[in-house]
DNA sequence: AGCACGCCGACT
DNA sequence: GTCGGCGTGCTC
């Protein structure tokens, strides 16, 4: 093994390969597939991933370098995880090193820093030019002072080495100079890879001798130490606990620091640095819990999938089952068979149910084995979390859609909750869905995957009974009843245009009106749903029509009351709200459609002294806040809990026996294919969360098109009719699951520019799968093929000040559409090379905008 | 991404 | 006649 295969750390197409190191002698025993390391590449240091180990003879190669450095202990990824990466570069069209580092946490994302030392050249007479006169007999006159340059290599010299960064804000003016000190040798410049976050220290205090020793040495001490003698007794007292931090010793005993030293100085205790791991829960206890008895219907179901885990057989599970049939029961059981037999577990959940609740049953069940890895966390406590993974401290990873790359060794069991969620779908590069990454993942390494859902997505439910998926065909695994016995609560259907036509124009029918009146009475809990984003809230101007609109964006401003201001939900613009109208002066501009701060409004108007607990992006961007808010409701100190879908996930409160759904159509008109399986799962979610124990649960759900597929199905909890219903559609329009799309944008800061380029992608992809005889054969349903739409203006037509128009390409069968949709637009990027130019391929697209 | 190599305008 | 503009192309 002398070589080394490495990508390296730099995100273009040209460098979208490998690169061939040789490996000095020494790090051999360091270097795995899967290793970081430092590499020269041109002029200077870039972190790079080992990819392959090759032997071969290094003369063959030419201009072959060494490797300089390796950056970590034990290397970061595996070679399962590195596998997984080709994989992912080639299915999602993104470069191998973006697929490489998604599987790291950022903390890990090393830069380069530029390292100066002294050089071995002798500072030398020099004139003004940089000319050498070595001969000459008078006194050289240095360039700018020749004090400077004898201050800039002291302070070199003192430390060693120092970085540019410390040594120009040192000498801000003398940039100059150290170039010049560089060129002539009299410094020395290397660069090395050094990470964004380091591990976190920790001092700590021990006894440097057996305790009996100690309280020999303690009674020893003169009486003048009393302080020290306080702060050694103690520390024999907890002689079971040591090393103890040694800042709980100060708050123990109130003392200082110099104190503990002290008793250092004269060697009877020691202090020492351990690294610790910040561990977001620390302090918090989990109430343990032990297996719950399983019902007939989840034994069943268990036994299936434990039979794929105790062989270590890769297969995958799609598991229905109605809100509150028990899956998490199941999914835990699952986990501690897995993990008793050595292997891991890998929990995925989306990042909105990622509640305290949710991680407080996992911790209860497996202790301090569970790392936990969500968005809230600060890069440095995901870093310690994901240690925690690689070096065997933890054998259950719960998190997210990137916890989906946690780095176990052993892995036996991936389970997807909630597996028909969106946010699954990466929306930035790498654009991967963790459903696939998940099942893919657990192929490379025979390991099982329970995807659960009470809503499947349509592709999974489609790809589990037709098995024509070329990734998956899971096993389909049904729980129709509720753990409990409980039934499913009743839902009701309010037609709002029934109360428009009887004069109600509040955004209250009269039947949620009254639900909401008795549950303040009888003293139970409601959760109110208001399924409306930010951008369907608009300003206008009663007198001229003016629409308050993003300047680089064109989309409708949000009016956020507690700010006064307008935003854009999309890039951040932020301006106050106008008081009179910026167009024509007239005071009769109004705010429209309904934002939860409205309804929070409204209810306090219609019920005098309610309290509203509302919950939504504004209100939950601090660190804790989702916990502090659910848990004021949990704790009865709330009547209402008004939010976005945040609140439909995976809560369970007992005494929450009405939730209302102010208006359910709001996602039904969003331009999407999957509009009305989103409003069908939307429904369905929000519904089980009434009446879960022993209270009767009401929904009332009020809408505009009460008569939609997607609602009647939702009130009447039928999924199978809806599926049935939604894949009538489906099938004739040509869309998922029948076919795979590939959506294409273009973006460019010129509308002309933007439009032309995405006209001609359209035509190269045509051309090219017409000469590949891809093109046009849709309709016949088994045929393999490919068609093109568009382009057309994208959903979002302008962001960020660039003009958007999107190709959506639809394939199926045997042909590598992705590769050709990459081909075309590399191919295009070439021939007008504009770096305005912005192509994004997003391969089975979750969000059509 | 950086960074050097390389071919055409305003200055000693 | 030279310094330097940033177009082009390479990095094991």
């Amino acid at each position: 093994m002398d070589i080394a295969k490495v990508i390296v750390d730099v995100p273009v197409r040209s460098t979208d390969r490998t690169f061939d190191y040789s490996i000095p002698e020494s790090f051999k025993v360091w270097i795995e597939v899967g290793s970081r390391v430092a590499v020269p590449f041109g002029h200077r240091t870039v972190q790079g991933f080992v990819v392959s180990l090759e032997s071969g003879d290094i003369r063959t190669i030419k201009g072959i370098k060494p490797i300089q450095e390796v950056l970590d202990l034990v290397p970061p990824l595996s070679p399962e995880l590195v596998e997984l990466a080709d994989w992912i570069s080639e299915r999602y069209a993104c470069r191998r090193i973006s697929a490489l580092q998604a599987m790291l946490p950022t903390a890990l994302k090393g830069k380069a820093e530029r390292l100066i030392s002294l050089g071995d050249t002798e500072p030398e007479p020099v004139n003004e030019e940089g000319t050498l006169f070595p001969d000459e007999e008078w006194f050289p006159i240095f360039l700018g002072t020749g004090g400077e340059e004898k201050e800039i290599a002291d302070f070199v010299r003192r430390g060693g080495e120092v970085s540019m960064k410390q040594l120009t804000r040192a000498f801000p003016d003398g940039v100059e100079t150290i170039k010049f000190m560089l060129r002539r040798g009299v410094l020395r410049e290397s660069q090395s890879i050094k990470d964004k976050m380091g591990k976190k220290k920790l001092k700590a205090v021990d006894l440097a001798m057996e305790p009996e020793s100690a309280r020999e040495a303690l009674s020893k001490l003169p009486a003048r130490s009393a302080r020290q003698k306080e702060v050694l007794s103690f520390l024999i007292d907890m002689e079971a606990v040591l090393p103890m931090p040694l800042k709980d010793v100060l708050s123990a005993l109130q003392v200082t620091a110099s104190t503990v030293k002290g008793l250092e100085d004269k060697g009877l205790i020691e202090i020492t640095e351990v690294e610790v791991y910040r561990d977001p829960y620390r302090g918090r206890d989990f109430k343990p819990s032990d297996p719950l008895p399983l019902t007939a219907e989840q034994q069943a179901v268990f036994d299936r999938i434990i039979g794929a885990v105790e062989q270590q057989r890769h297969e995958v599970f799609l598991l229905h089952g109605v809100t509150g049939s028990g899956k998490t029961e199941i999914y835990l059981q699952c986990i501690q068979r897995c993990v008793q037999q050595g292997r891991q577990a890998i929990v995925l959940v989306p990042e909105i149910s990622l509640t305290p609740q949710m991680v407080e049953r996992f911790k209860g069940r497996f202790g301090s084995g569970v790392a936990v890895m969500h968005s809230r966390l600060s890069s440095g406590e995901r870093y310690d979390e994901w240690r925690k993974i690689r070096e065997g401290k933890a054998s259950v990873a719960v998190g997210a859609r990137s916890a989906v790359f946690a780095p176990f060794s052993n892995l036996g069991l991936i389970i997807m909750d909630e597996e028909h969620e969106t946010s699954y779908k990466q929306e930035e590069n790498p654009r991967y869905h963790a459903r696939d990454v998940a099942v893919r993942r657990a192929m490379l390494g025979d390991a099982a995957v329970i995807l659960g859902s009470a809503t499947p997505s349509l592709e999974s439910y489609y790809a589990a009974r037709s098995k024509i998926d070329d990734l998956f065909s899971p096993v389909l695994l049904e729980m129709p009843s509720r753990a409990l016995g409980n039934q499913l609560p009743a839902v009701q259907i309010v037609d709002m245009r029934e109360e428009l036509k009887e004069g109600n124009r509040s955004m209250f029918s009269r039947a949620l009106h009254s639900a909401i009146q008795s549950r303040l009475e009888r003293g139970e809990q409601s959760v109110l749903l208001l399924n409306r984003r930010g951008f369907s809230t608009f300003v206008m101007c009663r007198s001229c029509g003016y629409v308050a609109g993003c300047p680089e964006c064109d989309i409708s401003l949000t009016y956020h009351s507690r700010s006064n201001n307008l935003r854009c939900h999309y890039c951040g613009h932020a301006e106050p709200a106008p008081e009179i109208c910026p167009e024509c002066g007239s005071e009769h501009i109004r705010f429209f459609g309904t934002g939860t701060q409205r309804v929070e409004e409204e209810l306090g108007k219609l019920f005098p002294g309610i309290r509203v607990i509302r919950m939504d992006v504004d209100t939950t961007t601090e660190k804790g806040s989702h916990e502090k808010l659910l848990g004021q409701f949990r704790d009865k100190k709330a009547d209402v809990l008004l939010g976005t879908q945040m609140v439909a996930k995976g809560l369970d409160f007992p005494d929450v026996t009405l939730v209302g759904v102010i208006t359910a159509d709001s996602a039904l008109n969003l331009p999407d294919f999957r509009a009305a399986e989103k409003t069908f799962q939307l429904l369905t979610q929000v519904a089980g969360r009434a009446g879960r124990h022993t209270l009767p649960g009401e929904v009332l759900v009020q809408s505009y098109t009460p008569d939609h597929y997607s609602i009647v199905h939702a009130s009447r909890h039928d999924y199978a009719s809806f599926i049935k219903d939604e894949l009538k559609h489906r099938k004739a329009l040509h869309y998922p699951p029948y076919c795979r799309l590939i959506l294409v944008t273009v973006s460019h800061e010129q509308m002309p520019v933007a439009l032309r380029m995405a006209e001609n992608y359209a035509m190269n992809i045509q051309g090219k799968a017409r000469q590949r005889r891809w093109f046009g054969s849709l309709d016949k349903l088994t045929a393999d093929g490919l068609d093109l739409l568009g382009p057309v203006a994208s959903p979002l037509p302008r962001l960020k000040g660039r003009y958007r128009f999107q190709c959506m390409v639809k394939w199926r069968g045997a042909i590598d559409a992705i590769g050709l949709a990459r081909e075309v637009a590399e191919e295009l990027e070439d021939s007008l090379r504009d770096p305005v130019l912005q192509l994004s391929i997003d391969v089975d697209p979750q969000m059509l905008m």
